[in-house]
DNA sequence: CAGCGATGGCTAATGCGATTAGCCTGAGCG
DNA sequence: CGCTCAGGCTAATCGCATTAGCCATCGCTG
C-alpha cells in the first residue's frame, strides 16, 4: 500500500474540490474516495469530520480574507466599504458551495476564530473614521447586507431575470450613502 | 398499544417543540421520543425526515407570514417596508431555532412553495408603488437585509454589547430612505 | 353483537456513514 | 541490516434512518 501523501492541508484541498463538485455536504467517504484512500485512513490526519469541516471553513475564511484585503487595500471610508461589499459578494458568486460551507458564526471556535476575526477586522477597517457606536452600527449593517445578499444569491434565491448586479449596486449605494 | 393520536400536523407541533428545545437538527428518534412513540411509527404519518422537515419549514413560513401580514396590514410604501423589516427580525429573535430551520430557498419545493411565496408576496406589497425593476431591486434589498440581519442575530453573531435594536433601526433607515 | 378492513402501534432487520480497534508494511534512520 | 512508526488497510461497532412484517385497536357494517 503506497503512501498517499496526505496531510491536513492536503485533505482540505481535496475537501474543497469535493465541495466545488457540488453534491451537498462533505462526508468522510467522499473525501476518502477522492483522495484515493479508504475512509479510516482519513483519521490518521484529522480527528474527524467535524475537525475537517472546521479546517475547511478556516481555509475558506482565509481565502475570502485575502480577497477582501486585496480589494480594500489603500481605500478608506465609503470607498473601502464599497470595495468590501463587492469583493464579498464576488467571492460568494464565484464559489457558492464554499460560501454555503462557511459557518455563520466563526468566533468562539478555536480553529475558525483567527480567520473569522481577520475578515471581521477588514470590515471594521471599512467603517473606520466613524466613532464608537456608529462604527458598530455600520459594521453590523455591512455584515448583514453582505451576508444576506451573498446567502440568497449562493442559494439561487433570486429567481427573476432582472439584473442582480444592479440590485446589489443599489443596495450598496443605500448602505454607503453619506 | 394505545393510539397516540398523531397526524402530520401533530408531528409538526412536536417537531417545533423539539426545535425550540434546542439540541440541533431534527431527528426521527428525538421526535418519536417526544411524541411518546417508537421511531418507526413516525413513518405511518410522514414519508420520512425530509418530508417532515419540509412540513416544519412550511409551518414556520406560515407563521412568519401571518405575523408579517398582521404587521404590514393597511400600511404602504416606506411604512410597510419598515413594518415588514421589524416584524421579520422580531420573529427571528423570538424563535431563533425556528428561523434557523427555515430553508433559504423555499421556492421550487412542492411543500414549501406556497408558504414561501406568501411571505415573498407580503414583501412585494411593501415595495409597491415602485415601477418594474425598481420594485425588484427594492425587494431584493429588503430580503437580503432582513435575512442577513436575522441570520446573524439568530446565530448569536453580534457579540458586542452595543444595542442591536439601534443597529437594526439604522439599517432600516438606510433601506427605506426616500 | 360479531366480523372485518384500515389504521397505527411495535419489534426485528437492513443499510449507510462515522468512527474505532488492531494489523501490517515499507520508508527512513541508526 | 534491522528497528520504529507513520500511515495504509480490513473488520468491527455504533447511531441513525428506513423498511418489513406482525398484531392490536378502531369504526363501521351486516
Amino acid at each position: 500500500m503506497p503512501r498517499a501523501g496526505l496531510s491536513p492541508a492536503a485533505l482540505v484541498d481535496v475537501a474543497l474540490e469535493e465541495l466545488d463538485a457540488g453534491g451537498g455536504p462533505l462526508s468522510i467517504g467522499a473525501i476518502a474516495a477522492r483522495a484515493g484512500v479508504k475512509p479510516p485512513s482519513i483519521y490518521k490526519h484529522v480527528a474527524g469530520l467535524a475537525e475537517l469541516e472546521a479546517l475547511v471553513g478556516a481555509r475558506i475564511y482565509d481565502d475570502l480574507g485575502h480577497e477582501l484585503e486585496a480589494a480594500t487595500a489603500g481605500l478608506e471610508r465609503a470607498d473601502a466599504a464599497r470595495a468590501f461589499l463587492h469583493a464579498y459578494r464576488a467571492f460568494a458568486v464565484r464559489h457558492p458551495e464554499r460560501y454555503r460551507a462557511l459557518p455563520v458564526h466563526p468566533l468562539g471556535h478555536p480553529l475558525l476564530e483567527a480567520a473569522g476575526e481577520r475578515v471581521l477586522g477588514i470590515a471594521a477597517r471599512a467603517v473606520d473614521g466613524l466613532s464608537g457606536d456608529d462604527a458598530i452600527h455600520a459594521l453590523r449593517a455591512l455584515r448583514a447586507a453582505a451576508h444576506g445578499f451573498a446567502t440568497l444569491e449562493a442559494a439561487g434565491g433570486f429567481g427573476l431575470a432582472t439584473d442582480v448586479d444592479a440590485s446589489f449596486d443599489r443596495l450598496v449605494d443605500r448602505l454607503v450613502a453619506p
